[in-house]
Parts: C-alpha cells; structure tokens; sequence
DNA sequence: GTTAGCACTCGATTGTTTGGAGTGCTAACA
DNA sequence: TGTTAGCACTCCAAACAATCGAGTGCTAAC
C-alpha cells in the first residue's frame, strides 16, 4: 500500500498531468505545490512510484506521466467529488432553455452541454421502454377510398398510416371491424402482438388483405418507434482540441468509429448495468477506444434505464469535472423526465 | 482570350493540381502530357497565365497553382462531363440497397454516399412542402380525463397531442365541438391558420382555455414539422484526408460552422435557385469557408424544390467527379420519389 | 530519511549545409 | 517570330550539427 506521501505525490502528478498535458518533473512539483520536501525526495518516491507501476518516463530525461494503473487508483482511491462551480450551473442551465421542445431535443441537449462542459466527445444513448399497450384502433375517414388507421397505446400515443379502402366498404363496416380488431387485441403489448396473433385477427375478421397489410405494417412501425434507441452525439470536434489527438490518423479512425451509430450502441449498452463507470484504456474491449477512457453514467426512472450518457477521451480526462458535470446533468435529466409522466 | 495551348496548358496544371495538391512545374507538365513542346515554352506560356491572374507561385522557385479565377475558367469551359465509372455505379447502387426505409434515411444515405463518392464533405437539405391543408379534428377518447385529439390534414398526415377534458365534459360534446372547429377551419392551409383565425375559434367555440391551446399547439407541431427542412451532413471526417486541411485550427473552424444546423440550412438555402451551382473560394460570401468551393445541386419535382445537395471541400476539388456522382444520385433520387408519390 | 551536488541523458530548439525542383533570362536556331 | 537549350539564380525541404535545458540517478553528507 502507498504512504500517504506517496498516494499525495502521485495525486498531485496525476492533476498536474490531467490539466498541462505534459510530462511532470520533480522539481514542478516542488515549486508548484508547497511539500515542504526538495525535488531530490520527491525524485525518490517517483521513483518508487515507477517501480510500483504507477509512473511511466516516455524517454530517460522526460519528467513522468501517470500510468493507466494510476488513472485507476486514482478515480478508485484519491478523487474528490468536485462540485460544479455556479458559473457551470448557470451555464447548463441556460443551454438546456435554449431549446426544449421534443424529448429528442432533450437527450441532443445532453450531449451537446455534456461535450463543452468536458471537452470530449460525448455519447447519449436514449433507451426508449417498450412497455406499450394496444387499447383501440380506429378509422379515420379520408376520402372514398382512403382512410387513416389509428392505433392508439396507453401511453397515449397514436400512430397511424393511410390505407386503401376495399372497394365497395361501407364506413360502418370499417368501423365495427376496428371495434372488433380493437377488442381481440386490447391490453396485448404491442412487442407480444406478433404475426401469429395477427393472423386470427386476419382470418377471422380482417378479410381484405391489403388491409390487413396495413395494419401489421403500423403495429410494427410503433413497436420500433417505441424500442428503438437512438443515439446522440456531442462534440466530436472537440477531439481536435486534445494534445494526444494532433495525429490527424488517429481522429480519423476515432470519428470513423463513432460515425457508426451500431458501434456506439453496442459500447454503450455494454456498460449499461452499473450506474457509473469508468473505463480506462486497454480495460476497454472495443478496439479503436483502447487508448482512451470513458466515462459513462446510466440513469433509470422506477427501476428501468431510461438513457445512458458517456464521455470518451484520452486517458488524461478530467474525470472529476465530468463526474459532477454528469451527476448534475443526471439530476436535471430527472427533474424532467419526472414531469413527462 | 486565351489561345488553344494555353488553354489545354492551363487545363492540364489544373487537373495536375488537383490529383496531387502539388505546385506544379513546367517540367511536370512537360514530361508527363506529350505536348511535343519543351519546358521552356510552357514556361513561358505559364508565366503568361500568371500575367493573367490564371496562376499563381506560393514562392519563387516553385511550380505553380491555379488561381480561383483559373478554378472559375476551368468549371465553365474546359471542364468536360465524365461519366461515372460502371465501378462507382455499382457501388452507389449497392450503398443504396443497404438500407432505404424512410425518407430520412434515404437522404441521409444520399449524404453518406456523397461524402465517400468525392472524399469531401456533403450536405443534403430535405424540403419538406408545407402546402398541407387542414381537413377535420377529431378526438379519440382515452381514458375519463384524457382524450387525444387528432388533426388531420389533406395529404393524410395526423398528428396529435394528449388532451385533458375539462371536468364534467361529455364525450359528445367534444365530438360537437370537433365538428364546429373542423368545419371553420376546413380547407386552410396549415401555414395560415395563425393565432388571429384561432381566436375565433376560441370565443366562438372552445371556451376552455387549456383545451384551446391544446389545439394550438397541436397545430404548430403539424406546421413546423410540414415545413421542417432537415440538413443531414456526411463525411466530416473527410475533411481530414485532404491535405489542405492539414492544420487542425482550420478544421475545427469549419467543423465548428457545420455543427450549426442552422448556418448550413442558410448556406444551403442561398444557392437553392439554380439547377446547378459552383462557388469557387470567396465567390462564397459566407464567413468561414471562403477558402473553400461548393458544388450545389438542387433537385426539383414538378416544380416544386424537394431539396439540394452540396459537396464541400477545397477549391482543389475534382469538380467533375462531383458533378457527375450529384447527377447519377439525382437522377436516382428522382425515381425514388416519383414511386414514393 | 532527507537533501545538496553533480554527471549524464535526451528531446526540443536553433542554425547551417546541401540538394533539387523550379524559374527567368539570354542567345541561338528554324 | 516563335521555340528551345543553356545557365545562373532562388528558395524550400531535408539532413545534419550544435546547443540548451529539463529532468534523472547516484553519491555523499547532514
């Protein structure tokens, strides 16, 4: 175990680190921070540090960076929950005024107040529930030959699609067709609606073909729009800020994989179980990231996970500051999502 | 006027340019293009070019490059119209397949492929028409308290909004009072339905003041997703591969401009007249990419603007690989929408 | 255990040299 | 008069050398 010399030093490395990008020498240490010990001590237990794998040299006359092990111990043992300063409060929060209409708009928000507040990219990945129920169905008549089937949820929602009407239809007999559809399918989740089901409703009452074409066609469309998952990303620019991102190769292989939206799914629902989680470096499976940390906060409402958000970037992260910035952001998100319902 | 060899001199230093990025010489053009004439002769032809404002030297002792205006006299008079390679027919043919659901993803596939066809970014602007006319409201019970109301529009579209009925309210009266507003409102666009026309509505009919704005916004969500013009954006990232982009600042200017939906739509929406529009460097007036050129396709259906397209990226630009893959995807996107109506 | 002192290392910076690609000019040629 | 070979000249880029300084490890003294 380090001594508590040892645990401050290397707290002191890593911070320094984390803010000037470079290397960190003894004697910056010693003038920088009041130890009341020399450069010459601190060399010894940089040294030691070395040893114990915490400290890495780039080259013998460098001073020293913080290994991933450090990073580790350092989010494990040393970091203090910062809180955010006012001034980041009151800039959330006039970001998240500046527009807030859809629920879509509110997760984009997210990402984006999460990737300046941290200067790295961010990820939001918005869990859509798809405990959906069918109550009823309905025509809405659109002309002779067309009318609009609605098919409304619990949630309230409604979700419908034009369909041809079979010649020679009366209003009436679409409507009585809708109550029967309407009450053979009541209070089924629409995930468990499936082709087999509907084929009851097909041959029993549904006769038209087209028409029932339709209807599987706008049960379908629902039950995606209410499971799918959409992911939001934030900042990506931001890379080209970080010093360990000057090697344009290297963005550009960062951006080729966050342009692939089933790529970020996948990181992301990977790391969906915990609340927060930090990955750094190689404890990353995905290939491509392995030389960078992720911080990711997974938020639910009763139980299930409504949405997850991440921050991706080198391993030199301020991983304080985009801790309290996501508990923050956590908070609002749930303030909101709280009124929603 | 520039005489035939000057002419396909200047062409050739052009072309030369703009596969290489490289200031070219006399002895390139010399060696490479059997011209049957020697370096000395295109010497002196170039340094008649550069008299002309057709070239220029970044110093000295190198070769030349050509000047806007030569990218200008290039586009307009020597550019000839290749056709697309049967490979890269194929390959759009395929990325197309991949997956085409809904009109989103259909420009956002155009997007895509555009961005990877020419190594530059793109930019697809969706044009929604906002000619919908309002027909007939309607509400669909929920539960005692809530009930949905549906406005339907012309072309077929519903949107909706949960309402709360006011306490004590029988379902036939909301029916009735569905009836009265649909048919005072009947027939008007959705454009013109403002808050003035409403307030008839409201005195007259709706007396409940929640109920009524209920409607009002139910409407000013149809509007705005009617007139909605959705950017989508490809290949950010290929900005990286071009070597004029070498220097992160600028890239980060630029990605920084393209990550405002809204200066890109404005962009956009300044070259949406013509059929077909090319913006050599500072003919753009927008701030920011000045150094830049732009190809600009707008696409039409019977009249009507569906959208553009735009690729941008250097002045050093293959401008005719661009044109033709914005001609091959536009005559492809025509077909697509005319089965689509 | 701590520290001052010192030799040593090595990257970064700066200066210098060299090579080559390219030009412009001139004079000769068809 | 247009074309071309020849040549001096320019200037960047790459290669190389010298220098600087931040940092280390080691030793000896406190």
């Amino acid at each position: 175990m380090l001594n508590e010399r040892k645990k401050k030093i290397l707290q002191l490395i890593i911070e320094d680190y984390i803010s000037t990008a470079e290397p960190v020498g003894s004697r910056t240490i010693a003038r920088k921070y009041n130890l009341g010990i020399s450069p010459a001590t601190i060399r010894n237990e940089m040294s030691d540090l070395e040893m114990l794998g915490y400290l890495e040299q780039p080259h013998t006359s460098a001073g020293r960076i913080p290994s991933a092990q450090a990073y580790r111990f350092y989010v494990d043992s040393l970091l203090e929950p910062g809180a955010l300063t006012d001034n980041d409060m009151a800039l959330i929060n006039s970001w998240f005024r500046e527009r807030r209409r859809s629920i879509d708009e509110i997760f984009q928000s997210t990402a984006k107040i999460l990737s300046r507040m941290t200067q790295n990219v961010s990820m939001v990945l918005a869990n859509k529930s798809d405990t959906a129920v069918f109550r009823y169905m309905k025509f809405l008549p659109l002309d002779d030959r067309h009318a609009i089937l609605c098919i409304v949820t619990d949630d309230g929602n409604v979700d419908n699609c034009v369909v041809e009407i079979p010649l020679g239809m009366r209003p009436e007999e679409l409507d009585y067709m809708a109550g029967r559809v309407s009450r053979l399918l009541e209070g089924k989740p629409l995930s468990s609606i499936s082709e087999t089901l509907l084929s009851a409703v097909h041959t029993d009452i549904v006769e038209d073909k087209l028409l029932f074409t339709s209807l599987l066609n706008t049960i379908n469309k629902m039950n995606r729009k209410h499971q799918q998952q959409r992911v939001f990303l934030g900042g990506t620019k931001q890379l080209l800020s970080q010093p360990e991102f000057r090697d344009m190769d290297r963005v550009r292989d960062l951006l080729g994989i966050l342009e692939e939206e089933k790529v970020v799914r996948d990181l992301l629902l990977a790391g969906e179980d915990s609340g927060l989680k930090i990955t750094i470096g190689s404890e990353n499976k995905f290939t491509g990231i392995q030389d960078c940390s992720m911080v990711q906060a997974t938020y639910r409402l009763n139980g299930q996970v409504v949405g997850t958000m991440a921050v991706l970037g080198p391993t030199r992260m301020e991983y304080s500051k985009v801790i309290s910035v996501m508990d923050y952001l956590h908070k609002y998100l749930k303030t909101i999502f709280q009124q929603e319902k």
